[in-house]
DNA sequence: ATAGCGCCCTGGTGGC
DNA sequence: TGCCACCAGGGCGCTA
C-alpha cells in the first residue's frame, strides 16, 4: 500500500526522467481509474503537453502538464463542451494519481509488454512510457484544472505535511486534542497528517511506545512529543530506504523498497526490543500489529517499559 | 462535529 | 481436486 515514503520514491523517480518530456500519446485500457472523466477528455487534456514537474501532497502524486504556447491560443479541434475549452485554454493541466492499495507506477520503454494489470500508458517523445497498473481497479487517475484539482475531497482537508520542517508537535496535539476515538486510527485520517497509513502509523506507535487502541485525546505531551518525533523519524528513514519492502510495491524502475517494519505485517513474530510476540488486533477494521510489552494500555512517561532510540 | 460501518475490487487462501 | 466463502485494505459517503 503505497504510502508517503512510496508516493515520494515514485515521485523522485519520475523527477529524474520525464521532466520537460512531451506526452505525445495516452493510452487507456481500463477507463475506471478515470473515474468520472472520459477516456477522450483524459486524452486531450494531457497529449501534447510538456511535463513541467512532478509534485507530491500525502499519498497524491501530482504532476504538472504546462501547453506548448501555440496549443493555447488555439486547440487544433475546437472542443465541443465549454469544460473542455476552458481546459484546453488552461496553460497547466495537473496529473492527479491515487494508487490506493496495489496501484504502481512505472517508467518502462513502449517495446516492453504490457501486464494485464495495466490501465493507463503516457507515452513520451523519449520513447519511454509511464505506466500505470493496478491489480485491485481502486487507484484513481485524472487529468484536472486547478480549480477541478482544489475541489478534490481527499486533497482538499488534507493535514500538514510530516516531513516538511515546520511540521511539529503545534500541529499534531491540538489534531489529537479534539479526537476520542484510537490513535491508531486518527493517525490515517488524512486531515490529521498528510500519507501516514497502516504501516507508518504502526511503526510510529511502536517507537513511541503507545498502544494503538489509547484514545487519541488521552495522550500526554511528552507522549504527543515521542510519536511526532517518531512520526517523522519512521518516514524519514523509509524514504531513504525507497519505500518498504513488501510484495506489491516497486519504484518506477521495479525495484522493491528497503525499509524493513519493525512490527508491521509481524503479528506473531518476536518484538526487535523485548522479543515478546507481537499482538496482531483489528483497530478501525484494519490489521494493527503492536507489542502488549512495549507499548502499555496506559500513559507512559519514557517509552513504554523498553528503552528505545529516535532521533 | 465526529465515530462507525459498508462499499468499491480482485487474488490468494483455507475449509469442506 | 474443485469450489466457494472469506480476507486484505484507503478513502469516501452515509448514518447515528
Amino acid at each position: 500500500m503505497p504510502e508517503l515514503p512510496e508516493v515520494e520514491t515514485l515521485r523522485r523517480g519520475l523527477e529524474k526522467d520525464i521532466l520537460n518530456r512531451q506526452v505525445v500519446r495516452a493510452v487507456v485500457t481500463k477507463a475506471k481509474v478515470l473515474k468520472e472523466q472520459t477516456e477522450t477528455a483524459f486524452q486531450e487534456r494531457i497529449v501534447g503537453r510538456r511535463i513541467e514537474r512532478v509534485d507530491r501532497r500525502g499519498k497524491y502524486l501530482l504532476i504538472a502538464l504546462i501547453a506548448e504556447r501555440a496549443d493555447v491560443r488555439s486547440p487544433s479541434t475546437p472542443p465541443s463542451d465549454i469544460g473542455q475549452r476552458v481546459a484546453l485554454g488552461e496553460p497547466r493541466i495537473l496529473l492527479c494519481i491515487h494508487l490506493k492499495m496495489r496501484g504502481q507506477l512505472l517508467l518502462q520503454k513502449a517495446d516492453q509488454p504490457i501486464s494485464p494489470y495495466h490501465c493507463v500508458s503516457l507515452l513520451l517523445d523519449d520513447s519511454m512510457e509511464v505506466r500505470f497498473h493496478d491489480m485491485w481497479m481502486w487507484g484513481e487517475m485524472r487529468a484536472l484544472t486547478n480549480e477541478e484539482l482544489a475541489k478534490v475531497p481527499g486533497l482538499a482537508g488534507m493535514g500538514a505535511e510530516p516531513l516538511d520542517p515546520a511540521w511539529d508537535v503545534r500541529s499534531l496535539a491540538p489534531q489529537l486534542a479534539k479526537r476520542s476515538g484510537p490513535i491508531k486510527p486518527t493517525l490515517m485520517d488524512q486531515r490529521v497528517v498528510a500519507g501516514v497509513g497502516n504501516i507508518y502509523a504502526d511503526e510510529a506507535l511502536f517507537r513511541a511506545g503507545i498502544h494503538p487502541a489509547r484514545p487519541a485525546a488521552s495522550l500526554t505531551e511528552g507522549e504527543t512529543n515521542r510519536l511526532t518525533q517518531t512520526i517523522r523519524a519512521v518516514l524519514s528513514e523509509a524514504v531513504e530506504g525507497g519505500g518498504t519492502a513488501s510484495e506489491e510495491y516497486v519504484d518506477v524502475k521495479g525495484v522493491a523498497g528497503r525499509y524493513t517494519p519493525w512490527v508491521y505485517n509481524r503479528g506473531g513474530q518476536p518484538c526487535v526490543i523485548c522479543a515478546t510476540p507481537l499482538t496482531r488486533i483489528r483497530l478501525g477494521g484494519r490489521g494493527t500489529v503492536f507489542c502488549s510489552h512495549c507499548q502499555a494500555p496506559e500513559p507512559t512517561v519514557h517509552g513504554g517499559s523498553c528503552e528505545r532510540r529516535y532521533r
